[in-house]
DNA sequence: AAATAAAACGCAACTGTGTTGCATTAATAA
DNA sequence: TTATTAATGCAACACAGTTGCGTTTTATTT
């Protein structure tokens, strides 16, 4: 079977994601950490990282896509992201609102693996 | 001021995406409309459509843009698209449900101006 | 502590998506 | 019909993400 391995890149990235308190995009994790390693590393550490279900990915307005990490109560079941993401049009942060969980009700035979909710608009500091 | 004018590149394009019961992206419509027009056409055109509110821009869960023909009723307010999008993980159609509108709380002084909600998993058709 | 296996890395090259500038064409109004 | 300018085509560019491959580094075994 195929073991993960802890790397100085892999350790450095999962820190800069953890101490930022908005998402991150690949290019302003490269720019965070000094270039530390190639551009390419940092996509295949970050696929790593989602694949431990340590950071989770967003999926922007715009379609770009940004990380955050997952401080999320591993509670029994698999867990989902199902949280509102905010991205705000004047700062362009990206905020996870852990406790914002959206509420719907799917027509019969859809099976939901993943979620992704994204508003835009004005955050409080930009009002 | 910038009027805007019926070309028969955009015709052609909104039909296309009338016509369709999936949201459909910029690579699918230039093959259905069998190249009538050039690539960048077709995305100066989509921009236009998504800027005269008869269609709609959805954002997938791998960062890829889809576009949906908006029937919603034309009230008095100004509308959102705050239904839930269904992204097929086997057949890879995306489907608007249309009738379904999650709720959720946001904290106080968030100013909502744009909404993007995708789910994906398996669709009726292919459980 | 040294040897080993393979995970992770750096580099170069490539692909796909979306954008920009500019000269030309065509839609609408006069 | 003519004039205005929105829309188009083309070429070139920018950027995000991917792939292949030879090299380095991690972690396990001897």
């Amino acid at each position: 079977m195929k073991t993960t391995r802890n790397t100085t890149a892999k350790t450095t990235i999962l820190e800069i994601i953890k101490h930022s308190d908005v998402a991150l995009s690949h290019t302003e994790i490269q720019t965070l950490s000094n270039n530390i390693c190639d551009r390419v590393t940092i996509y295949r550490v970050l696929d790593r990282l989602v694949g431990e279900d340590v950071i989770h990915k967003i999926v922007n307005l715009d379609g770009t896509i940004k990380y955050a990490s997952c401080h999320h109560v591993h509670n029994d079941a698999e867990h989902t992201h199902n949280h509102i993401h905010f991205s705000c049009e004047k700062c362009h942060l990206v905020t996870c609102l852990e406790n914002v969980e959206p509420t719907f009700k799917l027509p019969p035979n859809y099976q939901v693996k993943e979620v992704n909710f994204t508003l835009s608009g004005f955050c409080p500091n930009c009002l």
